[in-house]
DNA sequence: CCAGAGTCTTGACGAGTGTCAAGACTCTGG
DNA sequence: CCAGAGTCTTGACACTCGTCAAGACTCTGG
C-alpha cells in the first residue's frame, strides 16, 4: 500500500469535511433567516440570499427543505442546551446561583431573542406538523434536563428538597420565559426586570417550606 | 313620518343583521380550518371549502385576509375567556375549587385542543408579525385576568395570601398547560393525568406558607 | 496543461396563494 | 310580473414557492 501524507488526507475524506462545512454554513444562514421571518415565511431563496450561495445549491447539499430544517434544528440544539452549565458549576451558594441564573436568562433573552422565538415557533408548529414532532420532543426533553440541572443544584445548595417534578419545573420556568420574550419583543421596557424578579421569586417556591 | 312595523325593520337594518351572521359563519369556518392547519397553512380557499360558500365570497364580507383573521381572533376571544367563571362561582372550599379547576383544564384540553393550539400558534406568530400583536396582547391580558380570578378566589377560600403577581401566576399555569397540550397532541397517554396532578400540586405553591 | 469530477448558477416547471373583476343568480319592492 | 339592488360564483391575474435539469465554472490528479 502506498502511504498517504498525513497533512493531505485522501480526496474523499477532505471532500466530506468541506461538504460538512457547507452544510453548517447553510444551516447558519437558515437559522438567521428563520429567526427573522419564522418557520412559515422562510423560503429557500431567502435562506440562500442570506448566504454566499444561490438558491439552487440547497438541493445540492440537502435532499429537500425538510432535511435542511431538521438539520438546522439539531444544529441549534447542540449549540444551546448547555447555556447554564457554567452558572451551575460556578455558583457556591443558593442565592448566588439564583442571581446568576436569572441574570443569564435576561442576557440570553436580549442577545438571542430571534433564536428563542424560533424555538417557540418550531414547537408550536409541531402541534400541527407531525414531521417536526420527533425533533421537537427531543429538544424539549434536553431543555427540561437543562433546567433540572439548574433547579436541582439550587435545591442542593439550599439544603431543601424540591416539591415539583422536572417536567413541571421546566414548564413553569418556560412559561415565564416565553411570556417575557413576547413582552420584550413587543417593546415593553420592564419585561426584563420582571423576568429577573419573577425567576428570583419563583425558584424558592419550588423548594419545600422550611 | 310613516310608522314602520316593528316585526319588519327597514331594509338596511335587516341586511346589516344577515351580513353580521354571514361574517360569523365565515369566522366559524375559518376557526375550524385554522385549528386544523394552523395559521400559516390556512388559505382562503380552504376556509371557503369548510363553509357553504365559494372562495370569492370572503372578499365580499372582508376587505382582505388580515381583516378576516383579526375578526376571527376577536370572535374566538369572546367565546373562551369566561371558561372557568362557573368553577369560581360554584366552589365553596379551596380544595373543591382546586379539583374543579384542574378537571376543567383537562376537559378543555381534550375537547378543544385545536382551538388551544391555534391560540399558541397565533401568539407565537405575533412574535414575528407585528400586525397580530395588538390583538394577541389584548387576549393575553384577558387570559391573565381569567387565571387571576381563579387563583385569587382560591387564595381567598384558603385564607392565605398569594405570593406571586398575576402575570407570573398566569405564565406558570400557561406553561404547564402548553406543555401538556403538546404531549397530549403527541399521543402521550399520561399527559392528562399529569396535567391534573401538576395543577393540583402547583396552585398551593402560590400561597404563602402557613 | 488538460480531461474530468466536483461544485455552483441559472432558468424553467407546476402547484398554490391573495386578490379582483365580470357576470350569473336570487330576492323583493313596486 | 319585472327591474334592479344585493349576493354569490367563476375564472383569471400576478406572484411566490419547492424542485430540478442543463449547463457553466473550478479545481486537481496525472
Amino acid at each position: 500500500m502506498t502511504p498517504t501524507r498525513q497533512d493531505a488526507p485522501p480526496r474523499a475524506a477532505r471532500d466530506e469535511r468541506t461538504r460538512e462545512a457547507r452544510r453548517d454554513a447553510l444551516a447558519e444562514s437558515a437559522l438567521t433567516t428563520l429567526g427573522e421571518l419564522g418557520y412559515a415565511r422562510t423560503s429557500l431563496r431567502e435562506i440562500a440570499a442570506n448566504s454566499e450561495f444561490s438558491h439552487g445549491v440547497v438541493h445540492y447539499y440537502f435532499r429537500d427543505k425538510t432535511e435542511l430544517i431538521t438539520y438546522c434544528v439539531r444544529y441549534y440544539k447542540a449549540r444551546c442546551v448547555h447555556r447554564y452549565d457554567g452558572v451551575v458549576a460556578e455558583s457556591r451558594t443558593a442565592p448566588e446561583l439564583l442571581i446568576a441564573f436569572s441574570d443569564k436568562l435576561v442576557e440570553t433573552i436580549v442577545d438571542e431573542a430571534p433564536m428563542h422565538r424560533l424555538w417557540y415557533d418550531l414547537r408550536t408548529t409541531s402541534m400541527f406538523e407531525e414531521a417536526l414532532r420527533p425533533d421537537v420532543v427531543a429538544i424539549d426533553a434536553s431543555l427540561q434536563d437543562m433546567v433540572w440541572r439548574v433547579v436541582s443544584r439550587y435545591a442542593e445548595l439550599a439544603g431543601r428538597p424540591l416539591v415539583v417534578t422536572p417536567g413541571v419545573a421546566y414548564a413553569m420556568l418556560d412559561g415565564v420565559f416565553e411570556r417575557c420574550l413576547l413582552r420584550h419583543l413587543a417593546g415593553e421596557r420592564d419585561a426584563l426586570d420582571e423576568l429577573r424578579a419573577a425567576v428570583r421569586g419563583a425558584l424558592p417556591l419550588l423548594l419545600r417550606a422550611d
